[in-house]
DNA sequence: TTCATGTGTAATAAAATTATTACACATGAA
DNA sequence: TTCATGTGTAATAATTTTATTACACATGAA
């Protein structure tokens, strides 16, 4: 039975679950974002300047992070009247260990055509 | 200052360690090998057979594990006098937090000559 | 109206990852 | 010698990820 492995709201149960987290977390720039978000929540334009990439790039990256489940948008109308996007980052701890991910492993059957064949 | 974010074996530094064990996990077939060495070391070609891949494609994602330092190797030379490179699991246990990843990301610098340049 | 700032996305290029195929070479047993 | 089993890797193909460029559209202020 998986559980214990996490505190806060995210709430990880299938290996897919897992393998988005790790995912978001492996590249440079979603690590940055997410030091950013943990200082406060961001609109996305001033989140691409934070960063230093643009705004288009900033959305790939921070698609995985939404998939992930890791940060949450949401959209605001600004005192000045426009239109504002944003992001907050969620509230995680997750613990990795060889049992979560033996246990995690029982779930996937890989299934591939070739088997070596020297 | 980053520490007490694992246990075991592994230790990791720099946020390019972390980057690597985070990328070492977001594929199927490497967690699967994980649970597969988390019963006990296993030599190449029949690991290959258990997970249920060809030795190539084996070599490819175990060298990832590899430089995350998941796993280790070492060469020995069977009772029937064969060379066999059996792989084993390294103890590990890490803790991913709000707080760890914000300190990883204080060392990121991110340099792109674009600024999303409407 | 024009400018600065915000939103969002489609199309494409570049780079990296993943997967396959085909090799070479060694040993023990039949 | 041939077969089964082990080692390892080079070359290529397929796919995905990452990055860039160029759009469109909205609002408030000058």
């Amino acid at each position: 039975m998986i559980m214990g492995n996490f505190v806060g709201d995210l709430n990880l149960k299938k290996y897919e679950d897992y393998i988005n987290v790790f995912d978001a977390l492996s590249h440079p720039v979603r690590i940055k974002i997410i030091g950013i978000l943990a200082e406060g929540r961001q609109y996305v334009s001033e989140l691409a300047r934070l960063v230093n990439i643009s705004r288009p790039l900033l959305y790939m990256h921070i698609k995985k992070l939404e998939t992930a489940r890791l940060v949450t948008s949401a959209m605001e109308i600004s005192e000045s009247g426009k239109a504002m996007k944003y992001y907050a980052l969620e509230d995680f701890e997750l613990q990795i260990t060889k049992e979560l991910l033996n246990e995690l492993s029982q779930n996937i059957i890989i299934e591939t055509p070739s088997k070596d064949s020297d």
